[in-house]
RNA sequence: CGUGGGGUAGAGCAGCCUGGUAGCUCGUUUGGCUCAUAACCAAAAGGUCGUUGGUUCAAAUCCAACCCCCACAACCA
């Protein structure tokens, strides 16, 4: 039995959630479920970034402590997870004291990897922030926000050095020990590893107060990435355990847009540590609304939950694990939702389930004794390299051949005919085959996978509500 | 000259690596069936494969140039 570590991506608590969570999500709870299926001990991790000026802020402007904030926040996050059925076993919050004095002591043994120097650019009092060279030419020196002027400024911040680690990551990532998906971002990342400067770690205490302390320097507070990453190995209980029965991570889940943090700074701490690199970093596209970006200002932003009420959870996750591609960007509009439900899972597979268990129940056909088929290669094999909007569609082909061999068998007139022997054998080949098809779903369709085996076992019986009911 | 992806039937995509009658799903039209959630099955219509040039007996597929979309990034966690 293989013990399998998996990850997703640790939200910033200071909004909702949205449908981009619920990608990397869904994406690890298939990974995990598939996992469990062959037989694998399955660990997965979840969890909430916390610290920040931002979390800080927006705490203030709702009139609430820091902590009461973040409180509130983690819990909706909690809430929605459990929501999209996602069956972690793990869950950290970078506000937890494990997590801190683990993230300290993290720190202290990277400390040869890490130094000190000060860093100038321009900055905005109003925003609270550095801006870049570019984007101060273009606003002629001054901030359009708060009109005005920005100031050279200098601070000191903590280094990590990415050099030390550059060959070794490039070699990994390139070799494929450490494997980047989809295989198109891989060319990238090797290309930013390249050129990848530095990365600054923490910001002085006196802009940055919400956050980890700089273990033996009062003046600084560790900056995101040390803090939020490092939750991945924090949560199994590095340093003070042993994490080698779970780490190397099987797979890392997260949006495109973090990856060149997973694929880059995240490996450095790693080796800085000694410690194995991930298997697999596997980077999912963004959703887009009609395709466009989502976003408050367009005003276009789709709320998972108001989906996840519309059909219930096994329709979300149909959608957003067989429409939306694995590794590109997809397209989410409530027709296409509306369409797949009503074609796919209530015509294809709910209809399917209810004319074999129709049948089945008219001809007193019982539980079938044979236990399904292994699964298939194709879909393994798929599934192996997170193919999983690709493995979804092979399933499907399954509940498509079916209905299609009903109409070729014609198994009601075989019982029209008297035919029994025939007739039970047919069916049974049917029931069989959608026995297989239902393994497959497992990981995608959990619910329905099982009200599938249950229907199909003891006496069958058509369902009284059936599996996706419509209008 | 930032980095990456893409432009193929009304829509969404596959095919391109390994050149040789252009394929899938949805939608549309017609027919069939009756076990089933007016569900299912079959057939048909529908494309100058972004543009231009090149290589070749032959290019959606290889090469070159150009046009157009999109995402990510530029120390905002």
């Amino acid at each position: 039995m293989n013990k399998v570590y998996l990850t997703t991506a640790i939200p910033y608590v200071n909004g909702m959630p949205h449908i981009g969570h619920a990608m990397d999500y869904c994406l690890a709870d298939v990974c995990a479920r598939y996992h469990k299926l062959l037989g694998d001990e399955v660990r997965l991790q979840a969890g909430t970034d916390e610290h920040g000026g931002k979390i800080a802020q927006k705490a203030e402007e709702q009139n609430l402590a820091v902590e009461e904030y973040v409180d509130k926040n983690s819990g909706v996050f909690r809430d929605f997870i459990a929501k999209l059925n996602v069956d972690y076993t793990d869950f950290v919050r970078t506000t937890d004291e494990w997590h801190e004095k683990r993230c300290q002591e993290i720190w202290r043994r990277l400390k040869n990897h890490i130094y000190k120097a000060e860093y100038e650019g321009w900055y905005c009092v109003g925003c609270e922030r550095y801006i870049t060279e570019k984007e101060c030419e273009e606003n002629h020196g001054i901030c359009p926000d708060h009109q005005k002027p920005y100031e050279k400024l200098k601070e000191e911040n903590y280094y990590l050095r990415i050099a030390d680690f550059r060959e070794r990551i490039f070699e990994a990532i390139d070799s494929g020990k450490m494997k980047i998906l989809p295989e198109f971002r891989k060319k990238e990342v090797l290309r930013l590893l390249e050129e990848s400067p530095d990365v600054s770690i923490s910001r002085p205490i006196s802009q940055l107060k919400w956050g980890v302390r700089v273990p033996d320097d009062d003046s600084q507070v560790m900056y995101v990435w040390m803090d939020a990453l490092a939750n991945y190995i924090t949560v199994l209980g590095y340093p003070e355990k042993d994490i080698t029965e779970w780490w190397p991570a099987t797979a890392q889940f997260m949006g495109k847009d973090v990856l060149r943090f997973h694929a880059i700074i995240w490996p450095a701490m790693l080796l800085g540590l000694g410690l194995e690199l991930p298997r697999a970093i596997v980077s999912h596209g963004m959703i887009l609304a009609d395709g466009q970006k989502m976003s408050k200002s367009i005003g276009n932003v789709v709320n998972p939950v108001e989906v996840i009420d519309k059909h219930g959870i096994e329709a979300f996750r149909y959608y957003f694990l067989r429409h939306v591609d694995t590794f590109n960007d997809s397209d989410f509009t409530w027709e296409k939702f509306e369409n797949a439900y009503s074609n796919e899972l209530a015509n294809d597979l709910g209809n399917l389930v209810q004319r074999l268990a129709t049948l089945a129940h008219k001809n007193k056909i019982k539980e079938i004794k044979q236990a399904p088929s292994k699964l298939p290669k194709e879909y393994t094999d798929l599934m192996d390299n997170y193919e999983y909007s690709k493995a979804f569609d092979y399933a499907w082909e399954s509940v498509q051949m079916l209905n299609r061999k009903i109409d070729e068998e014609k198994p009601w007139s075989l019982a029209k005919n008297g035919e029994s022997l025939k007739l039970e054998e047919c069916m049974n080949g049917l029931i069989l085959g959608l026995l297989d098809v239902s393994k497959m779903l497992v990981p995608f369709l959990p619910i329905t996978a099982e009200r599938i085996q249950d229907i199909f076992s003891g006496e069958i019986m058509p369902p009284e509500v059936p599996l996706f009911p419509k209008g």
